[in-house]
DNA sequence: ACGTGATTGGAATGTCAATTCCAACTTGGG
DNA sequence: CCCAAGTTGGAATTGACATTCCAATCACGT
């Protein structure tokens, strides 16, 4: 499920085992055909097609569009995250943040570096023209961050890292450096930028080491 | 035998002083809408409406949509070179580098941290679905990334930086660290992200100075 | 002044998306 | 078994958008 959040769901309606799958499907399709092509480059008519289902049930399980877009930012954060687990628990040492980042950009290569960030690409396209998104999506950098700043912190407690290190800024550094390093990469279609970015702002972590 | 359109040579028109006025209005104003909405969230009745053209005009000039937001890519490329300079081809002490990161903040917060990179957000939107949008981008950021390397690598012939230092690497991660901390901050709302994000990389760049 | 090509207005066209509607069908609890 | 609520199909509506067309001006070289 999301985050603690103040979600003003008013319609808690019940839902069949049927329906329940068949409102999965329509995230996952959905999530799948934003990816590639954006909230605003996927219509209703082709989450319909590749989804086997009709507009109604569409309709019925998310009001409209933004509703959907809303559930599939959720869906790709809690899939996000769910996916980086458990190496996401344990950022507390240099080599578990570096192969951390290094699964990510095997995955990128995997796909030709074709998309960027599943999370990243949303937030872009829509932070500034969807503020029920822009929430959610800080929430979703909220949730993705805390884990790195978290491993951070540990490593400080242990006396591994100065005590003079900003854990929270180092971490959003980190992510920053992904976002970036994804965008650039998309664009070049080479994973080169991603590691260079991320393997900048590790060494720089590393600079921070007692001893 | 089709001919293979793959690069339908922009026949070489000539334009009147009107003519030429009119076309850099059309940019400016799509290039201006594009930021805030997007290519795809941008309809060329807006543009009509917001440059106070016609129809036939944007047609008459640009082709297509595609072709104008081509041509945006190229204005914006263009329009942010041009206002970092002189910064950008002085970028050889920490100081100046630090203080060209700066002034994007200071932008950054004068629009109250609403819209991202002019370039990094048409990146994230097209680079996946239009190739030559995507070309022009790789050109985009390179002609960005080279006078940044070109400063590091000045700094290192003066050998102020370490000759271990990989210059391109720290640029594209310079670069990558701008880029993602621009989106957390369009998100969030707070330039804290961008500067967070820039900072550790010069930090990690100071690193390699030569003491 | 003339004519060719540049420029412009504005309506027309065809497509497609978002959303609504309603009727039919299913399911689960009492 | 029976009803209310959940679920689904598919047509209909409405509106916007990209693009085309044609006819009218306008600018400039000769």
């Amino acid at each position: 499920m999301s985050a603690p959040g103040k979600a003003e769901e008013p319609k808690e309606q019940r839902l069949t085992e049927g329906g329940r799958r068949t409102r999965e499907r329509i995230i996952e399709t959905a999530a799948e055909l934003m990816f590639h092509r954006g909230a605003g480059g996927t219509s209703i008519p082709d989450i319909q097609a590749a989804a086997g289902v009709s507009a109604s049930q569409i309709y019925h399980y998310f009001g409209d569009k933004q509703g959907l877009v809303l559930a599939v930012i959720d869906h790709q954060t809690d899939a996000q995250l769910a996916r980086q687990r458990p190496l996401l628990d344990s950022l507390d040492s240099i080599e578990a943040l570096r192969a951390w980042c290094d699964t990510a950009g095997s995955r990128q290569d995997a796909r030709g570096c074709e998309g960027g960030c599943e999370i990243g690409s949303l937030a872009g396209e829509l932070a500034d023209s969807d503020q029920s998104a822009r929430a959610r999506l800080v929430s979703a950098f909220d949730r993705w961050e805390e884990p790195i700043r978290s491993g951070l912190a540990r490593m400080q407690a242990r006396g591994e890292l100065s005590e003079h290190a900003d854990t929270a800024a180092l971490a959003t550094a980190l992510l920053a450096a992904v976002q970036g390093g994804m965008l650039l990469s998309q664009v070049r279609r080479s994973s080169t930028a991603y590691r260079q970015a991320v393997s900048a702002v590790i060494d720089h972590i590393e600079s921070h080491l007692v001893r």
